[in-house]
DNA sequence: GCCACTAGTGTCAGGAATGATACCATGCCT
DNA sequence: AGGCATGGTATCATTCCTGACACTAGTGGC
């Protein structure tokens, strides 16, 4: 969840910045997008254990946040026990450069950044 | 402010992707970027005008963490009435592809994102 | 003397985001 | 009959984020 849904986009110029940053700005979303455009298809038990440290609950939310979005398509099989499968829709595919560029930052920058904060954690 | 900071960056191979996130994924971080990707520099009152919604204290807020994480800088030129410039670093310069591609995205998708969702807002 | 301007800071409160924990259904295996 | 597996939900508590509001300093203008 991120925080403020603004659907329509007139704020400012750079509206459309923030607007795409609340899709995946949930705490594990981009993760989760990440991971679905790494393996394809994934089961909820597959997601759970590539995010140790999500509780079921939140993964849950959010995959539900990034399916309400249309980012993310959900296929339950009836059977027992349950087997539901997650996997990008087209508009999710469509965010992949968009993750491959922040991945792509991280790999190259993210250790460059110094925290001068107090109240560094981790 | 994100949430969590990890700079042990180790947790899983997307996590790069989170800590990036984690830079501009305050709520006006990325604007705020945006905008002087925009015009350059920018002096606290221009950019408080730039952003309508922003209350004071948040605006500093997030001008002192993305200060602190080496992405923009602060020039405070002692004079009265106070004159206060932020500008973006070479690190923070080197976000421009991230932000671009956030924007490139929403200016052609986010209009097709489909909120099925109830308790939609804005 | 009083007010305005800029760039803040301090405090408080409400609400949202997140986490912990327990619980559910059902079919299979032993 | 008991336990396990999967993919959840429900409830509660807590922590974090955010906004509202008031306050500051120092100089210039009326």
């Amino acid at each position: 969840m991120p925080r403020i849904r603004h659907t329509t986009l007139a704020c400012s110029p750079g509206c459309t910045v923030e607007a795409t940053l609340e899709l995946f700005g949930g705490k594990w979303k981009a993760l989760i997008l990440y991971h679905l455009f790494e393996d394809g298809v994934l089961r909820f038990g597959e997601l759970r254990r590539r995010l140790p440290n999500v509780t079921q609950r939140m993964l849950t939310n959010q995959l539900r946040e990034l399916e309400a979005d249309g980012l993310v398509s959900r296929t339950v099989f009836p059977e027992v026990p349950p087997h539901v499968e997650y996997a990008l829709t087209e508009l999710g595919k469509t965010l992949k450069p968009v993750i491959q560029a922040l991945k792509k930052w991280g790999d190259r920058y993210a250790h460059s950044v110094q925290r001068n904060k107090a109240g560094d954690r981790d």
